[in-house]
DNA sequence: GATTAAGTACGAAGACTTTCGTTGACTTAA
DNA sequence: TTAAGTCAACGAAAGTCTTCGTACTTAATC
C-alpha cells in the first residue's frame, strides 16, 4: 500500500504549497506558509522531514538546500478526504455532504450553474451508457 | 464560544449515535458502537465523560446509569466539518469540494438528479431575491 | 584563516486522542 | 447477608501531531 492513510492538518498545508509551487525548498514553503500561519521555520523543515519519511513527498539533497516534491497527487488526496469525511459522517452519501458543503459555504450563483450544468452532463453520460447497454 | 472546535473521530462517532437515538446510556451507545468497532465499554464511557466535560454532550445523573444526550445539533457540526475541510483543502471554494465528492463516492443517478433539482431551486431563489431588489 | 550566514539533523517537550485496567460504590438475586 | 453483576470514576499508558531549541555542517565573506 502506498499513501492509504490521510494526511495530517499541517502535512495537508504544505502538500498545498508543493502543489502549488511545484518543487520546493524548505525556506520557500515556509515563505508560503508564514504568510497565514506563524509557523518557525525548523517546524517546516521536520514536517516535511517526516513528510518524506512517510513517503508524501521526495527530497532532491544534490543541492545544500533540498528541493522537496510531492509524491502524492492533489486529486487522490482531496478525494481520500472528502471520502473519509463521507465515510465517518455522512454514511456515505456523497449527496448528503454536498447539501451541508452548500449550506456551510454558499457558492456563487454562477458556480451553482456550473454545477448544475456538471450534474446534466453526469446524468446524460450514464443515460447514454444505460442505451447501449440494451 | 460554545462548540468552536471540531469533534475529534471517536466523539463524532458518539454524537452520530446519539442522534439517532437520541438520549442514550453508555451501555447503549457502547453496544451500537461495537457493532461495527471494537472498543470497550470504559473507553466509550471516558470518551462521554469528556465530551459532557467539553460541552459536547450533557447528562443525566438521575439514574444509576446516566443517560447523556447531545448538546451540539448535527447540522451545525456537520456544516463545521465540511466547511472546515472547504478551507484547509479547497481553498473555500464549495464547488471545488462537490467535484471531488462525486468523483471520490459516485452517487446513484435518482441522487444526482435530485440535487440538480436541488440546485435548480436554489439559483431561481436567489433571482426572485434579485428582481425584488430592483 | 576566522567569522557570519544558511542549511540540515536531532531530540525532546507539550498537547491531544484513544485506549483500557482497576477500584469502589451500588443493585439484585440467591 | 453474601455473591455476582453493573456502573462511574480515575489514572495511566501509548500513540500521534506539532512545535521549537540546540548542535552540527557547509558555504560565503571579510
Amino acid at each position: 500500500m502506498s499513501g492509504r492513510k490521510r494526511p495530517t492538518d499541517a502535512e495537508t498545508e504544505i502538500l498545498r504549497v508543493l502543489w502549488e509551487r511545484g518543487p520546493s525548498t524548505v525556506r520557500e514553503v515556509h515563505g508560503a506558509l508564514e504568510a497565514q500561519r506563524g509557523t518557525g521555520y525548523t517546524t517546516v523543515l521536520k514536517l516535511m522531514q517526516i513528510m518524506a519519511q512517510k513517503g508524501l513527498a521526495a527530497r532532491d539533497e544534490r543541492k545544500r538546500s533540498h528541493v522537496y516534491r510531492p509524491l502524492v497527487d492533489r486529486e487522490g488526496v482531496e478525494e481520500g478526504l472528502v471520502g473519509d469525511l463521507i465515510d465517518r459522517v455522512f454514511d456515505g452519501s456523497a449527496s448528503e455532504l454536498v447539501v451541508r458543503a452548500l449550506s456551510s459555504k454558499p457558492a456563487s450563483t454562477e458556480e451553482l450553474s456550473a454545477l448544475q450544468a456538471m450534474l446534466g452532463d453526469l446524468i446524460a453520460a450514464r443515460e447514454e451508457g444505460e442505451e447501449e447497454g440494451r
